[in-house]
DNA sequence: TTGTCTGCAAACGTTTTGCACGACC
DNA sequence: GGTCGTGCAAAACGTTTGCAGACAA
């Protein structure tokens, strides 16, 4: 994969910014201090990095997809509250059982819905 | 929740059709008997049985959100070969472990990607 | 020169919204 | 008569595509 401007500040966000955005939420942060970017090439580079496993895509909220730096085998909560994506680190302990089922497992996707410590807190 | 005729066939179409349809695969399924159907209605009596617990949606590959029968905890299986989506019943011990770690949980949802038992069996 | 990356505009498919009509307490 | 559900059309939204120009190998 070549490195390109575009695509290093685009990894550069999701290594900073660990909250789960929206590509639209990439590409407008971004457009303030790189006003030439286009949405088409964020979409072009996410796709990219996605495809070279640098980062992930999630699917959790909604209909849109949310992007991830691929820190190792970890899962999401999303905070029904406040709305805030958590993420979770754990072992998935099924995926022998499923194997076992008799179908060969490569992703395991998971994720969570309740209500986050903080905002049991306030209540 | 009031039961209207439309709202019935949707909750029989997805009683019978065990295969994770989505809003306009149910919308011209049903069209085709129903031609006073319209898609809003479909969209409107998804939501309302959903809100009501009775369906689950789903979004498992793409964008499109897919629409099961709510019957007890189980989980997706997509096959990357045929693109099935297959029914895992599994419970989750992790579900304490997460209680444990301060957030409140009470939804789980999984979906693992592979190679389903007959794709296997082909190759 | 060839292939790849960018960015604009237009297209696309799914879902939502506005609104008027009709059915049912 | 007021509330709720329906269905049509239009709009909104996230994403993809077509294409032309720019750049690097």
């Amino acid at each position: 994969m070549k490195i390109t401007p575009q695509r290093l500040i685009i990894l550069k966000y999701l290594d900073t910014h660990m909250t789960h955005p929206t590509a639209d939420k990439i590409f407008t942060e971004l457009k303030v201090k790189n006003p030439s970017l286009s949405k088409t090439t964020v979409y072009n580079s996410l796709e990219s990095l996605k495809k070279h496993g640098l980062i992930q895509a999630l699917t959790i909220c909604g209909s849109e997809q949310r992007y991830d730096i691929d820190h190792g085998m970890h899962h999401h909560f999303l905070c029904k509250k406040c709305g805030k994506i958590i993420d979770i680190e754990m072992k998935c302990p099924n995926i022998d059982k499923m194997t076992k089922s008799g179908h060969f497992v490569d992703e395991v996707h998971g994720y969570f819905k309740g209500t986050c410590e903080n905002c049991l807190k306030k209540e």
